[in-house]
DNA sequence: CACCGACGAGACGGGGCGTCTCGTCGTACA
DNA sequence: TGTACGACGAGACGCCCCGTCTCGTCGGTG
């Protein structure tokens, strides 16, 4: 037995959920993660404490579901903008390998200054390297689907003789998302179209002379 | 003004100092650095709280102090064994890249695999992640001079055609340490021998045919 | 339409925060 | 060698947040 009572899902409060939500993403911009209290969420929300800890078992655990919610409303926008049904954003395919990765990797730059997602991603990927059950859910509800875009295209190109044929597309990724999360999270260096535009030449070519 | 009356350095308990190092690094192994409070590692140091809110500002300040004297330590230890005078880790140059770096990058996957090393390496770059002034003191007396190693190896490399000239070297390290560096902090994949040996071969040759 | 459980509100003991005030002790300098 | 000065260990203080609990109330389900 993991809970004594589960709550009942049916009778949940939408309004409040949102609420938490909002409450959330605000404090965690305002005050940063550290700082930002149950308490606080509950005061802001307009919510008694009870409710949060009826459905979450941590402050990183809402800030996790209130990021999942915002990122899905955004990726719900950019496809009614394309006119699309309801498809993820999916990788291009021109058959230009090169030009194809920097077009993404362009916009993951753009997403990762944007000051709205800049605060709680910031905080999730931080509680996520110290306790191991966020960090798990953090990369698998964001992180990896992300990753399996670049794994179908780069197959795609392996297929058609972009990519050569010996290399493990999995590691192949990190060559470019492992270079760019580092200067994010660390702040090692400027974040700019130029930088990953490099990374996607020197992955796909090497640094040793062709 | 920044501080009312600065203590006098002079007069500071070294005996005092390595307690709280000791203590602080104890206790993030074994309670995790969200859980490690000040009153703990005064207590089990044997000092008074004010002793460490005389000489740190934050607990963050305190561990990473702590991980910089464990840090300095091990590398004396390495030098003498070595029977070196006193120089840092340097990279070799046997004038085989590939060789030099599969060698390097193996012995940072150890380190990162070392539980000793792990719980406060971890609590500090999530710490950093976070807090901009800690995460700037972290990479500059910590991750930077490491990685000014690769750059001088790059270089050398460079002016020998080991390297294409055009090459920014800065951008061409991150090719290797920041998917490591990923993968150990977002337990991305398993950090082996045979993973790193991969980033290397990729980075020098990239992923396309030849 | 009745019931039942989630809801907002807030009281509660526990504990860590950061500041303060003791008396003691050890080091720097005369 | 002596003295003064400030860091030291200890711990009290008010504050805030923790996570749990107990109220009535309110709203969705069956």
């Amino acid at each position: 037995m993991a809970q004594k009572t589960a709550p009942d899902s049916t009778r949940r409060s939408e309004r409040s959920r949102r609420a938490i939500y909002d409450a959330a993403l605000e404090l965690v911009g305002e005050v940063g993660y550290g700082k930002m209290t149950i308490e606080a969420i509950a005061a802001r929300a307009g919510v008694g404490k009870q409710t949060i800890y009826r459905w979450w078992p941590s402050k990183g655990a809402v800030l996790l579901d209130a990021f999942l919610d915002l990122a899905e409303q955004a990726n719900a926008q950019l496809s009614e903008k394309a006119g699309l049904a309801e498809p993820a954003q999916d990788i291009p395919d021109t058959g230009d390998l090169e030009a194809d990765l920097k077009y993404v990797l362009r916009a993951t730059v753009d997403e990762m200054t944007d000051p709205k997602f800049d605060a709680p991603a910031r905080a999730l990927a931080a509680e996520g390297v110290v306790n191991e059950q966020l960090g798990a859910d953090f990369v698998e509800k964001l992180l990896e689907p992300q990753l399996q875009h670049y794994v179908r295209r780069l197959r795609a190109g392996q297929e058609r003789g972009e990519v050569a044929p010996h290399v493990d597309v999995r590691i192949a990724l990190e060559l470019w998302t492992g270079p760019l999360a580092q200067r994010w999270m660390q702040r090692t260096g400027p974040l700019s179209h130029a930088y990953a535009d490099r990374l996607v030449e020197y992955a796909l070519y090497g640094i040793t002379p062709r």
